[in-house]
DNA sequence: AAAAGTAAACTATACGGTGCAGTGTAGATT
DNA sequence: AATCTACACTGCACCGTATAGTTTACTTTT
């Protein structure tokens, strides 16, 4: 337990990344001025200032959240003795838990809202995520190599189970046109994304 | 062919809307000011409120041209006679051709940077769009009731095949982190998205 | 001559960022 | 217990700049 250790400027720098996050989120990066943020964080602007360099430093902190949030995706190992769709559907729920999450998505829209018009940078960071998206690639692959799977692109069929998954759980919920899933609604997701790729790939 | 009856104001207006299709897309609504656009547009700031009473207002004239093109949607009906395979991947790759074509994306770009942080607004707007995806729905539905498709869920089979489709040509190019997809992949893509669906959901 | 366009200056406002004088606080020294 | 010290927080004025929209005085097009 890390706890009662917090020193007063700890609690501050937290407050404005607290209210940061959720300021960008609710009213976007443009949106959101400096003073508003103080306000909102509770804290006078000078010291936004003191603990950010200036309002680009703090998006850059909050997108590096997301970044190591991202680091923690599963990486399901392929068991060579179990039922494809009932390892692939589980490996995909997992998945789709982290990509679904609240959390996730919200710090999405703060860095999407930072990059839109920002191409090459956007891709940069694209790329840095590019390298997680593997878990059910290599699962594929193990499958395949275990020639359990028909022949195949890995990289096609592996976008098509991430198409699947984020046209239902995350792109309606990162331009907020559909409310995020709850447990039951991932859970059958899964079940019907792994179940239509298996349809087409197992031999 | 309705040709040469312009009047040189609506040249000028023509201009200005060319410019912020084009300016807005490149600069972002926001990073858009009207003294550059009155500058690319090559017409004075005071002529551009002559023709649009604000920024708001020429932002929704852009938007309304682009539901005004979602309105072309190819509607191919369903042919009782005709393989399935071949039936579905042509309307699959006439509803790409829409969904893939750079104005459209363009178009989307502005809209979605106007009202990503009105989830309301974008809402309304959404619902205008769901109406037009019916073209696969409805050909799904014929299939289905011809008997040579297996029992399903119209929507959530449509939207599969939607989310197969987006996550490739639509999404990634909205925001920037892949190119336009040219003829060949097109056609793969839907080839490839109806094998998928039909080896899933024929009979 | 009426309608439309032009250039340039102007209004009003908002925002990112800085400087500074003073205040609160926690821990070390006396 | 009283005081000192280092450091972080506060509040506010201020600067420079950007931008939506307007006004004015003049020119061009039809």
């Amino acid at each position: 337990m890390t706890k009662r250790k917090l020193t007063r400027s700890e609690i501050k720098r937290q407050a404005i990344l607290d209210a940061a996050k959720q300021t960008f989120q609710e009213l976007g990066v443009q949106g959101t001025s400096m003073d508003e943020l103080a306000a909102r964080a509770q804290v006078s602007k000078r010291t936004v200032y003191n603990h950010f360099a200036s309002k680009e430093a703090l998006i850059m902190e909050l997108i590096g959240e997301l970044w190591q949030q991202a680091t923690l995706m599963p990486q399901g190992a392929y068991d060579p003795t179990a039922d494809l769709q009932v390892q692939l559907s589980a490996l995909i729920e997992s998945e789709i838990a982290v990509i679904c999450s609240r959390e996730y998505i919200e710090l999405n829209r703060v860095a999407f809202d930072h990059f839109f018009h920002q191409p090459e940078a956007l891709q940069k960071e694209v790329e840095k995520f590019a390298a997680i998206e593997t878990g059910i690639k290599r699962w594929i692959k193990a499958a395949r190599v275990d020639g359990r799977l028909r022949e195949l692109d890995t990289e096609i069929a592996a976008g098509q189970i991430h198409n699947l998954i984020k046209g239902s759980c995350f792109w309606p919920q990162l331009v907020q046109v559909a409310p995020i899933l709850n447990e039951k609604e991932r859970h059958e997701l899964a079940e019907r994304t792994a179940a239509m790729f298996l349809s087409h790939y197992q031999k």
